[in-house]
DNA sequence: CAGTTGTTTCGGTAAAATCCGAAAAAACCG
DNA sequence: CGGTTTTTTCGGATTTTACCGAAACAACTG
């Protein structure tokens, strides 16, 4: 895997720019990128080769992946070298992203809402615009983080199923909600 | 609306965070959470002095924010200045992101991918494990997509009622999924 | 335990993003 | 049209982020 093909160059190279645009490190997510489509796993010498880049680069971009609970460690009969390795199901990449993502950053701004609001009836009852606003705020927050909820709970099977029936969902979702 | 009272300064401060772990500029989402925070549109001058930046730099954050189409300019007689507010519901703003984001980084993707594939059949057909990862994720955006727009089409109305039905929800879908 | 191989840490440098302020441009006024 | 106010552009300074490579550290081997 040392020589990359043009194809997988072009995919690594639009992985970098769409992590770049998410808030994520371009290299990283290059790193992520060739695992992902590489059959084997691979050494961290050979993702620094393949994509030139330091040593110590790879390091911390598989510990930060690792920290995200994207990448796995392998151990290999008869090789003391660490090889790394992602999901292979895209979907539950995906899913553990999203959880990941909401954990770090919705979950404290839920947090800091629900504190300023309660904080701020206290502190600052001459604002209530502003009190009005974060109310809203916490309001959305809590009712995107209920609904994220449920569809968490949906296998992912039955989630990629989801789509056959997409037409149907909508209808439905409205029936639902005028119960 | 030049002095920031301190509950405004601790909103605008943590939605400046957000912002950059989203990959948006800090201070754009500071100018976005300030018009957000205030019952009245503001003039560029007064986003300037109350955040204490320069007034170049909130003339092109207001634009980038104008072409993300989250915030609108507004005339008031007798003032030559432009004023600038944000739309007021939070589900609507999010919606507009969501699409523009959609608009900017996923279609093109989905694009991107759909040529990788079927160029790469022709140009690489001795790398068939590369393809198939394209295709996986190709096959993902397409789903993704596909759910996506049907839930754009519910009325945001019905869409805040979704929280009320939530639980019921995932039994729906696992119900119709399984058709 | 000395030697070898593999990994991480860390200070400094390079690159990129952000921001400022002066100057130009545009819009408006009388 | 000349003067005034408001907005935008843009070069460069500043800050932040990313990256490298040397050195320290850790794990293993014979």
């Amino acid at each position: 895997m040392d020589e990359l093909t043009p194809v997988m160059k072009k995919i690594i190279l639009h992985w970098g720019e769409m992590g770049s645009s998410w808030g994520i490190n371009r290299t990283v997510a290059q790193i992520y990128a060739l695992l992902y489509l590489s059959p084997d796993p691979l050494t961290a010498d050979e993702l620094s080769t393949s994509l030139a880049i330091a040593r110590s680069t790879v390091s911390t971009g598989l510990h930060e992946l690792q920290s995200w609970g994207v990448v796995k460690v392998i151990h290999v009969l008869g090789d003391r070298r660490d090889h790394f390795t992602t999901m292979n199901d895209i979907w539950e990449i995906f899913r553990v992203i999203l959880d990941e993502r909401k954990r770090r950053e919705i979950d404290p701004t839920l947090e800091f809402l629900q504190e300023t609001v309660s904080d701020s009836k206290y502190q600052a009852p001459d604002q209530p615009y502003v009190i009005g606003r974060a109310e809203d705020m916490l309001n959305f927050f809590e009712t995107i983080t209920a609904i994220y909820e449920q569809f968490e709970m949906i296998p992912t099977e039955r989630l990629k199923d989801l789509v056959h029936v997409s037409n149907k969902l909508r209808s439905i979702v409205e029936q639902v909600s005028r119960e």
